[in-house]
DNA sequence: CTGTTAGCGCGTTCAT
DNA sequence: ATGAACGCGCTAACAG
């Protein structure tokens, strides 16, 4: 409507016969200015809604008070849920979230990040994509003086602080619990062999097997490619048409575990009284599909917190070169497709 | 690690002994520069890296290139798959998206508007609140002029455009497609009386009845608050355990539908041979749970696209004052919750 | 076709 | 305690 021309604080200085400088002392609360001119000052900038131009602060200061992050996927549960944590973060101390995706394209990942060196974020929250492996695109943003935080899907070419999530100590506990429920023959079918995450929950998987003395088998090991729910069905299959089927299976991700969980329910099975179900990330569906999933919770909000906590200290520290790993602990989260206690209960 | 000093226009220009404005028109593709300068310039500037500083275009231009997006929850399917369709669409004009969220809360929504505001963003995208009544907040942006597009939960005091879904043609497509499936006694669990999406929703509904001259019946109305699952499971209760009990359902939107569906197969009901279920929304879960459920699908990602894009016209048009409001048809997805057809095949 | 001049709005010396 | 002057990096109006 009235279109109000914004108050700069030239107006301000000249409506009040002092100096722009005088003016921006008062405001900004510096030393050696009269109380008497600051109450003037402030008072008068309350009164027509003085707000400064941050696009010319940030000019000055040479700082945009944005935060980027880039992630695969948008809609994603975990992601979304990390993002959250982020802004809410973020606002607290004064600065936005611009979110970006890669799609999991190590291409689109690229054209991400020089979009985001190009409208000058102050530094940069990442979780890189399955095909990125060396991450030179990113190193520009290190290169730039700008500090960049790692969270969940990281690399360790880069030398950057990294939250993630404790895979290996989820995946330790998760195939604990089966092994505590009387599962002796336990299967998984694990993710990627050159994606970390994947790695270390095999490894805690593998762990906790032969820390309890039970039988390791590598028939019981699959591995797959899309992580999808189609391959959860189609190996959950394999695995029980085998020669010697396990009695529970531990999944890479929630969607793998519903598609093993879809092929044992057509198949007759029991679940949990003759197959154990654990899965991973402790999607929304875990505790809406039937029987409940029993899966490993990656805390996303807490992530997205820690993560961005970390990256705003550098930026007032400007000390970089800090490489820090921070590690979230998972929470498994029992359900009923590996709780044999709750069975009649 | 070279922490290399960026490289400006100024630079450029004394290394080529120009003008530092020639070196600036030859990059901007201006009318009246030779050739031969503006290769000289070009190649200069590739080789050297030169990226313009946004910071001090902007402040030139009085603009940001960003495009601030409110909604309530980011972590919800619909949402964020609205954020993402967004951010495709920006990312193609050269804009930027920064994410608020305002947990349906009104006071963290004029928190969010104010914030945008204070960090320029150009124009804005939002969904309101539950809470939000006016928008006096939202109105502010149209005050400094700049522009914004409601989208989803809107609100009719704000003359804005907006882009919504058809929440009235959809819920009248759940409603004749259960008709035509033969239900005879169709029930609503309806949402809030003061949202205009639920009261969209609910007249599509009773049209729905009403022109096909079925019974209509108060007693199938039944409106709930949070619009939970745990509601929807106790309005299906109450609904199957009344005099007069319906033979299908159609939900507000699917976790209703859900809480539903358990109570349903909990009480012994056969879905859908003796009562239909229909969902709103179709969040990921609906073709997930058991039976699989039929919904009214939003077009998040168009609705994200088509938002954007009109935004991004406003902004370029400087021509505010259109009031376009762009309708999203739904598209009704077909599952085993209300599917007769589909038995035995 | 190109250079000079003026700011955009602010923070920050260096004077006084 | 305050003002003048400068510059962040860039675009645009005005000359020539």
């Amino acid at each position: 409507m009235s279109e109000k021309r914004k108050i700069t604080l030239k107006d301000i200085a000249r409506e009040l016969g002092i100096s722009i400088s005088t003016a921006s002392r008062a405001l900004n609360g510096y030393e050696g200015i009269s109380d008497e001119t600051i109450k003037l000052v402030k008072d008068f900038a309350e009164k027509h809604h003085y707000v400064p131009n941050l696009l010319a602060v940030n000019l000055r200061k040479n700082r945009t008070s944005n935060i980027g992050i880039i992630v695969p996927q948008i809609v994603h549960h975990f992601f979304s849920t990390v993002i959250s944590g982020a802004i809410e973060t973020a606002k607290k101390h004064g600065y936005n979230i611009l979110v970006s995706q890669s799609g999991d394209l190590l291409k689109d990942e690229i054209i991400a990040c020089r979009t985001m060196i190009g409208s000058s974020v102050d530094g940069l929250l990442i979780s890189i994509s399955n095909e990125t492996i060396e991450g030179e695109h990113i190193r520009e943003f290190l290169d730039e003086g700008k500090p960049v935080v790692q969270f969940d899907k990281i690399t360790d070419h880069l030398e950057t602080p990294k939250v993630i999530v404790d895979d290996f100590q989820g995946a330790y506990a998760a195939v604990t619990h089966l092994i505590d429920q009387g599962y002796k023959k336990i299967a998984t079918i694990r993710g990627r062999l050159d994606v970390k995450n994947s790695i270390e929950r095999y490894k805690g998987y593998e762990k906790a097997v032969k820390d309890h003395q039970l039988e390791f088998n590598s028939d019981w090991i699959i591995t797959c490619k899309n992580i999808s729910e189609e391959e959860g069905y189609e190996f959950a299959r394999k695995l029980m048409e085998s020669k010697n089927p396990p009695d529970a299976i531990f999944c890479i991700t929630d969607p793998v575990a519903l598609g093993a969980i879809k092929f044992l329910k057509s198949a007759g099975f029991e679940i949990p009284e003759q197959v154990g179900v654990v899965g991973f990330s402790n999607w929304e569906l875990a505790e809406i599909v039937s029987p409940s999933l029993s899966s490993v919770d990656q805390h996303g909000y807490q992530m997205g917190i820690k993560a961005t906590e970390l990256l705003i200290r550098l930026l007032k520290d400007h000390s970089l070169g800090e490489n820090e790993t921070i590690e979230v602990k998972t929470n498994l989260i029992i359900r009923e497709s590996s709780d044999l206690n709750f069975i009649g209960s």
